[in-house]
DNA sequence: ACAAATTTTTAGGCAAGGCTAAGTTTGTGT
DNA sequence: ACACAAACTTAGCCTTGCCTAAAAATTTGT
């Protein structure tokens, strides 16, 4: 496995999740910021490869070597993150471009004394699950903030956009992973919301509650 | 730099330190396991970018941006070989092969931090010095075994074959940097030696004691 | 000094992974 | 049903880094 097919395997699992058709060659040229023709190009050396499932002009989709290919590459991509955090104190806006680099680091040995380096972690800086070695994770049961109800709230869990910028303005306005939120306010207007965060109250827009992930206390 | 780029460069650099004339292209090749041809193409585009200095049939030189470019990557390839060995058990002949992927990472607040970790360590687990950040290190003054006179001896402080066959050699034969090896008797015939190591005595033929640098205490 | 051996370079190609421009195929609106 | 737009593929070209074979420069041996 190159280092661009596997750049290419992983961005496919990653738009596939989000509705499970095949994937277009579109969708994977913009989200990779390359072009269509390079895209297909790439998608039939990978289907003789197996690793994809694909006919002409009908989209493509993982093969089970191909999940399990880009499953590992997820795994690798975030137990570095969680390197780059817990060890190196880096901030979570700025470990997403080095482990881009560092997930394709090929040894076996390596990854799993990294694992178990960082006490076999199960999440990731941004809330997101990592795969064990067999692929296996535990998709955590989450909701968007935006979509809890008035008087409801919970900790929160992840985020949706983990650009540095938006990671950044959570920063600046004291809002982390483990916290209890409680939506207090919802304005009709604009969807935006008061909420509680710890003994303060803050008003965040639509927009950031559409991309922040907590658990519902019931 | 690209990965090429810099692996030319490092392998420059490290045939270079024995013998300071201009270093050939025929080395070059053998060295990298390529041919003379590509050779001769890389240093080109190396020459172009200024960081060799280069005369057609005259052999090539690092400038002072190549000496630089190289002691950062030697630099980071040491850096996470004691990463490996100090933080993930890796035992000290299977590091450099890893260290070949991970030498190419492109993050100086990494390996900066990387240094803290690991408490700015002055040997990497084969006793070859860390460059620091401004590409200074401190060559320890050593000897190899093979040219102490008998009756004297000294602390183990590196190898000169890191193959992965001497070090387990070394290994199984429990010799390891650090330790205090005497020279008991030299054998005329064949330049085995009898050596002393803690309390037990040992013989090692002439090919290892050539290999192993000691510290010499007077 | 000079022919032979060795080293190094050049010429011409190849595979990977991109790109642009020009076809195809598919989907949509009327 | 069918024209047209959008999506996708193909054709042909580029760069990087590597190769083989052939030519040129340098070194060596006598
Ligand atoms: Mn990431
Ligand atoms: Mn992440
Ligand atoms: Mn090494
Ligand atoms: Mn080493």
């Amino acid at each position: 496995m190159t280092r661009s097919e596997e750049n290419y395997i992983k961005t496919i699992f990653h738009i596939g999740r989000q509705g499970q058709e095949a994937v277009s060659t579109n969708s994977i040229a913009e989200q990779m910021e390359t072009k269509p023709s390079s895209v297909t190009d790439m998608v039939k050396k990978l289907s003789d490869k197996n690793l994809v499932n694909y006919k002409r002009y009908q989209g493509v989709s993982l093969t089970d070597l191909g999940t399990k290919v880009a499953l590992g590459v997820i795994r690798k991509h975030r137990l570095w993150e969680v390197f780059l955090v817990e060890k190196l104190d880096f901030s979570w806006d700025e470990v997403h471009e080095v482990a881009e680099q560092l997930e394709h680091i090929k040894s076996d040995k390596l990854i799993d004394r990294l694992d178990r380096l960082l006490n076999y972690p199960k999440y990731d800086p941004h809330g997101d699950p990592i795969p064990d070695k067999d692929g296996g994770f535990e998709e955590r049961d989450k909701k968007l903030l935006s979509e809890v109800a008035v008087g409801e709230g919970g900790v929160c869990v992840g985020v949706k956009d983990s650009s540095a910028s938006f990671l950044k303005f959570l920063d600046k306005n004291n809002i982390a992973l483990g916290q209890f939120i409680q939506v207090l306010e919802m304005e009709e207007f604009d969807g935006s919301l008061v909420i509680g965060i710890g003994d303060s109250t803050r008003q965040i827009s639509h927009q950031i509650a559409a991309n922040l992930y907590v658990k519902i206390k019931e």
